[in-house]
DNA sequence: ATCCTTGCAAATTGTTTGCATTTAC
DNA sequence: GTAAATGCAAACAATTTGCAAGGAT
């Protein structure tokens, strides 16, 4: 039933405005001090994401949320500044084969690509 | 100059073994009990690691070690037995497109896919 | 009125670190 | 002999949980 409270509110409006998955902290020292708890927005992000409402991904330790949107996109994240480049998901066409094979349903993927981003080639 | 102790031996030996990615308990209690302290072996999963000799993989919460080998692997994950299925990896060709265009320089990508395998889908 | 959500603090999980002792080279 | 590896316990970081109080439906 998911119910709508302030705090929900403002941190969906904080994802909607985001283009890049954010972890929990990352919400946490963005939203207005005080505005919501640390393990309350764990627990909504938890609760948007069985609505459908959000993603999950996992990066190294850390968990990323991002507002589900029809086009699926992976990233290229920099190992210095860790900085992610959105990239288009390519990988369904041979996914199904692959898959198909081992009789497996697929519920969802994750790529990420690890490597150094223009700036951070010339440095690292 | 990584040196090779019992412990170490121990844990390679183990990882040679097995052609599925291993979590640092997985090993631990695997291993004759007593044998081998766990933060050794994290320590000695993180030297391997940078020897070149396991490639560290995470999926969730959890760090995986495997042994490195020439072929690249990806792993269809059963979201209910946990089961890992190996599948090639085809993603270096459209890859390679993509991060030009930002020039990005890829050091290493993963891939891992989430769904339900053969047995599970009827149950979940 | 009920059941969900919140805040807080405490618990858990996976992993790392400091330090004194042991071991490979 | 020396520098690196070990075990142990304690520290850590990210995330989860129990519970009493507050709030949405």
């Amino acid at each position: 039933m998911l119910k709508m409270t302030k705090q929900r509110t403002l941190l969906l409006d904080y994802l909607k405005k985001s283009t890049k998955p954010l972890s929990a902290e990352m919400v946490y020292l963005k939203l207005p001090q005080g505005s919501m708890n640390l393990s309350t927005i764990y627990r909504s992000l938890e609760a948007f994401e069985v609505a459908g409402l959000v993603d999950k991904t996992n990066l190294g330790n850390l968990a990323y949320y991002k507002i589900r949107s029809h086009e699926h996109k992976h990233y290229l994240v920099c190992k210095n500044c860790h900085k992610m480049i959105e990239i288009d998901c390519h990988v369904d066409s041979f996914l199904e084969v692959e898959t198909k094979k081992h009789h497996f349903k697929v519920e969802s993927h994750d790529l990420t690509v690890y490597g150094y981003c223009e700036k951070c080639q010339t440095l690292a």
